[in-house]
RNA sequence: GGGUGCUUAGCUCAGCUGGUUCAGAGCAUCUGCCUUACAAGCAGAGGGUCGGCGGUUCGAAUCCGUCAGCACCCACCA
């Protein structure tokens, strides 16, 4: 006899069964001739720690795992780390700097070491965290974005999309990081509402002739105290001034006509600029006149590309001003903007400052640092030939996106693509394989290659260099950007980039489900899908389930400075895995943000203990092979057999939805209400009394069915139990005991159990009116002779009665309700309050008597009658029948109870 | 400035192509219960003109229009 306690205890249960479904290498897969069922970890920061965002993530991956597993497939999930080129990099030179050593101070080799001992120090946390959540990953697949594998495989894509003419080298304007001292590219910058000031400064005309011209009707001039003209330019950036190299007018613009033709000077620089016209400025925005610095704004550098301006860049790569400016020369550009105000406002330059909310862009991994718009030499990748490749399959839902409406935002990206930066100036990361001839003049010259000797190899076959030596060659400084490996991920793990064709890569790929967050649905999602097609020729999964963002009960996001991100850790310790995780699920439709609370693990643990208890009392009952199955034990079997193949279809159809949630409240309403409230109680023997065979038979089968269908939600209590339920053979798990296939439901159990169970209840109801102890036993009348229910000895056992009679007339005395058409009674002898009890039936008539008019009403239109279906016009036929005799039935009751 | 989605009980949400699964679930609340599986529990109960207005229809939470509010994504107006 097992002896177990009142209330589970999930640390005495979860890391036994973790360490036994390792120890018996239970997540291992292999290929073989079963179906494959594939999830590729979303790779967490190798250096990162666990929160609830990777929770969540990470249990529905392990739910969809382990369901997958009971449906007899062939279920892998791989584990592995994504290097973060940016954000490690940036850890350990914050680390290094703590030291007092400057990256800059080290060659690239010995920062690498630094950053390897960082990554070998810190690395892998999060993987081990993941193993207290449960997660079922087959840990001897862990990969890293920069082991062996997988760097080889980015260098050979890198090498092969070069030679296919996708990727090449330009200067370009691209988003500078000044902090990392990096590219970046378009997704990697985050665009905030500010609020700012927008100032406006004085251009005076050059070589002004001060002629008394007032100007054409229309038109704006501006003259100061001496007469002097001058044109007004409105700016957010008056820092960037020095880099000015033209002023923009539109030609349609009726106020600055004068200043066509004219020359200008930049104020405080002194610099004469030439008036261009350009349609692009807008007549509306301040003044109509743009002050024009190509190096440093996106848009001015179309200007001065279309006009041959002179392009002067001013800063350096940190953000301070360079010497190619005539001022500041050494301060930061933040800095420099305060004092330039008050220098500009000191020589009479600035005209006024008006406030003004501005969007500015910053750095995704620096958020505090404001990105610059910098020209330099990158490379990129045409994306042109990827967007074409990855919008259909996900448009005609070959790749199914759930919810939905991510397609859209899909589509609008793809169809305004740009080309990818995929060079950053940073060490931490794959080095681009491309290597720098000697050349006497300013035109580079490079090959690219895998290996440096292959570089050289196809550097003597270009004329001139036939007899250069390997040490001639210069390897690209630059990393490439992580997600740069990242979108080779479902195809890098198997090794299809180096061995494609390869039979893990010919079995696992494509993979089944994809769990992600959408905000990387550019960064990650839409690459992977590009990368797919251009290197399989097929997708590399075939949904994606987009979760929401973790936040808390008031709808904040988790922050650190909020202080609301509650440690998963310390959840798991509080509530236990299994609890946590229903706490995550309970309230997680895809694509929705879930607002997180305590209270649900809280009730995920209350599940546990709900589950624990239940299987208290199935085991406590002892056995006996002589008595005979009670007649009530047997239709509780009939009717919870139907009851859990209605909702084995019900989940099986929820889980092709991706709604895990509803799945799980499905069978959390199927555990406590219809087998612990209902199936348990009608076949509880009286205390102390054995039980059938027969029943207990069944009884510990619905557990064992019962338990398979929690286990992918929560593991760790579901193993403890089966494992209790009989002798396991050693390594024998839940985790591949099959699923059983809903069969068709009895709808006349579940039928004659709803009507049951609602007499019951109006019987308790009685009760607990009455004050009516459960032991009283009570009789029922049935006051009609043609009612029948199959499950009559189930009303008896549970409502506590003694008999149920058929009566013709029934006792006057009694309490009395109706289910359906039928009135039933519960005699009650002195017990009644008359009063009482004609008003509630006074209640019950007047509420069946309106229902009964709106119903006739409807059947008094002849349209209704004429136009809706045969089957929904009977049905209001129906009712009105019902309607009607269920009042006879309260009239006749009335006036008994008036006598 | 474009786009997408949302608004249903105190909270979080389900309600498919209009009609007995049509007003639902869980939690919370309230009322009884320490009944020998479980008080982390048991038995009951109350709560919503389905954001506003208009339209289509015999019939609208569901379809259409419009307004309001919220959320997210994208975009070079200095």
């Amino acid at each position: 006899m097992n002896t177990l306690a009142t209330k589970y205890d999930p640390k005495a249960v979860e890391d036994k069964w973790y360490k036994y479904w390792i120890d018996n290498d239970l997540f291992k897969s292999v290929p073989d001739e079963r179906e494959p069922y594939t999830i590729v970890i979303p790779p967490p920061n190798v250096t990162g720690v666990l929160h609830m965002g990777h929770m969540l993530n990470n249990t529905i991956q392990d739910i969809l795992m382990r369901r997958a597993r009971q449906e007899g497939k062939n279920a892998l999930w791989v584990p592995g780390t994504d290097h973060a080129s940016i954000a490690t990099e940036a850890k350990v030179v914050k680390r290094l700097a703590e030291q007092g050593i400057k990256k800059t101070d080290l060659t690239r080799d010995e920062f690498l070491k630094h950053a390897w001992d960082w990554t070998h120090e810190h690395g892998g946390i999060i993987l081990q965290q993941l193993r207290k959540l449960g997660a079922s990953c087959d840990w001897s697949r862990t990969a890293f974005t920069m082991d062996e594998i997988r760097s080889e495989s980015v260098l050979r894509v890198f090498v092969d999309l070069y030679e296919k003419g996708l990727i090449y080298r330009g200067l370009r304007m691209v988003n500078w990081d000044p902090k990392a001292q990096t590219a970046l590219s378009n997704e990697e910058v985050i665009y905030r509402e500010e609020k700012s000031k927008l100032y406006y400064l004085r251009y005076y005309v050059a070589d002004d002739d001060l002629s008394g011209e007032t100007g054409a009707e229309g038109e704006v001039v501006h003259r100061d105290e001496q007469g002097r003209r001058y044109a007004v330019v409105a700016t957010t950036r008056p820092e960037t001034i020095m880099g000015d190299t033209a002023m923009c007018i539109n030609p349609k613009d009726p106020k600055n006509q004068w200043l066509r033709g004219k020359k200008v000077i930049v104020p405080l620089v002194n610099r004469v600029i030439q008036v261009i016209e350009d349609r692009y400025v807008d007549i509306e925005f301040g003044t109509g006149c743009l002050k024009v610095t190509p190096a440093h704004d996106v848009n001015d550098y179309m200007l001065g590309k279309n006009h041959n301006l002179e392009t002067i860049d001013i800063f350096n790569a940190d953000a301070t001003i360079s010497d190619q400016s005539p001022l500041y020369v050494g301060m930061h550009r933040d800095e420099v903007r305060k004092v330039i105000v008050k220098d500009l406002e000191a020589a009479g330059l600035m005209e006024k400052v008006e406030d003004y909310d501005n969007k500015v862009g910053y750095s995704e991994r620096n958020s505090d640092t404001a990105v610059e718009p910098r020209l330099c030499m990158q490379w990129f990748i045409d994306m042109k030939h990827f967007a074409d490749l990855a919008l259909p399959p996900v448009m005609n839902d070959d790749i199914k996106f759930f919810p939905p409406k991510y397609k859209n935002t899909y589509r609008s990206w793809l169809e305004n693509i740009q080309d990818w930066c995929i060079s950053r100036q940073l060490w931490w990361g794959h080095r681009i394989p491309a290597y720098f001839l000697p050349t006497n003049g300013d035109e580079e010259k490079y090959v690219v290659a895998l290996t440096k000797e292959e570089a050289l190899e196809k550097a003597r076959k270009i004329e001139g260099y036939e007899n250069i030596g390997i040490d001639d060659l210069r390897q690209d400084e630059d990393a490439l950007d992580t997600w740069f490996s990242s979108w080779l991920w479902p195809i890098s793990l198997f090794d299809g980039i180096r061995n494609p064709g390869n039979e893990e890569i010919k079995y696992y790929y494509p993979t089944s489900d994809l769990v992600t967050a959408p905000d990387i649905i550019f960064f990650w999602v839409t690459r992977m899908i590009m990368a797919g097609y251009e290197y399989i020729g097929q997708m590399p999964f075939r949904n994606v389930y987009f979760t929401g963002i973790v936040r808390d009960k008031l709808g904040r996001k988790m922050s650190k400075s909020l202080g609301n991100s509650p440690d998963p850790l310390m959840l798991i310790d509080k509530f236990g895995a299994d609890g946590v995780r229903m706490g995550m699920m309970l309230s997680a439709p895809a694509g929705n943000d879930i607002l997180f609370d305590e209270a649900l693990c809280e009730q995920g643990r209350n599940f546990n203990n709900k589950i624990w208890n239940a299987f208290r009392l199935v085991k406590g009952w002892e056995v006996a092979t002589d008595i005979e199955q009670p007649e009530h034990s047997r239709l509780a079997i009939e009717w919870f057999n139907a009851q859990l193949n209605s909702t084995l279809a019900e989940v099986k159809d929820l889980f092709t939805k991706f709604r895990i949630s509803d799945a799980l409240m499905a069978i959390y309403r199927l555990f406590w209400e219809d087998f612990s409230a209902l199936y348990l109680e009608i076949v509880k023997p009286a205390y102390q009394q054995p039980i059938d065979h027969a029943t207990m038979d069944a009884t510990l089968g619905f557990f064992d069915t019962l338990l398979r269908l929690i286990h992918p939600f929560m593991p760790f209590i579901s193993e403890e139990l089966w494992q209790h339920i009989s002798e396991r053979k050693p390594g024998e798990s839940i985790m591949y005991a099959i699923l059983p296939e809903p069969k068709p439901v009895d709808e006349t159990a579940i039928k004659a159990m709803t009507e049951a169970r609602e007499i019951v209840t109006a019987v308790r109801n009685v009760r607990a009116s009455k004050n009516i102890a459960n032991k009283t036993m009570l009789e029922l009348q049935v006051a009609s002779t043609t009612w029948t229910n199959a499950y009559q000895s189930i009303i008896i056992k549970l409502a506590g009665l003694s008999t149920i009679a058929v009566v013709e007339d029934k006792d006057p005395t009694a309490a009395s309700f109706m289910v359906g058409t039928t009135e039933f009674a519960v005699p009650l002898h002195d017990n009644i309050n008359v009063a009482e009890e004609i008003e509630k039936l006074e209640k019950e008539l007047e509420y069946a008597q309106g229902f009964l008019a709106s119903v006739e009403k409807k059947l008094s239109n002849e349209r209704f009658v004429a136009n809706a279906p045969e089957a929904v016009v009977a049905a209001e036929r129906k009712k009105q029948a019902d309607a009607q005799s269920k009042i006879a039935t309260l009239q006749e009751t009335l006036a008994a109870l008036r006598k």
